[in-house]
DNA sequence: CGTATTTGACCTGCGC
DNA sequence: GCGCAGGTCAAATACG
């Protein structure tokens, strides 16, 4: 588990924030995307409680938001702010469920 | 004044 | 080939 969550977000922080019982994190999901082993497409879903936003260690600059059809909830597209993080993060917002962080990189 | 956010426009992939 | 749905860009705006 731990290992593969350094594969993902390379954030040190972040993991022990995940593992830590401390953590606002509910529970954690995670999982891969299209197996395919070349491509390392991973998807890390996280849910959150309540309106606490899950700070994972880096800045995020939202650069769009869509109505996602057959989901009543617009989704929100951030970036990381360090150009040397190529990291991607849909998010989409519920209001009755907790947050679905999806992460893609 | 510099940086982040908002938001409509634009681009692209896919199904019909 | 066309239209829709999802993803990204960028100008305007807000905020420190």
């Amino acid at each position: 588990m731990e290992e593969e969550l350094k594969s993902i977000c390379s954030s040190d922080d972040l993991i022990k924030e995940l593992l830590d019982n401390e953590s606002p994190l509910t529970s954690l999901k995670l999982e891969r995307g299209l197996n395919k082993e070349q491509e390392s497409k991973y998807t890390m879903r996280i849910k959150c409680c309540g309106d606490v936003m899950a700070d994972d260690g880096y800045k995020w600059r939202k650069y769009g938001q869509k109505s996602i059809k057959n989901s009543p909830h617009p989704r929100s597209y951030y970036r990381c702010t360090n150009p040397r993080c190529s990291a991607k993060k849909h998010v989409e917002r519920s209001s009755d469920d907790p947050d679905s962080l999806s992460y893609h990189l």
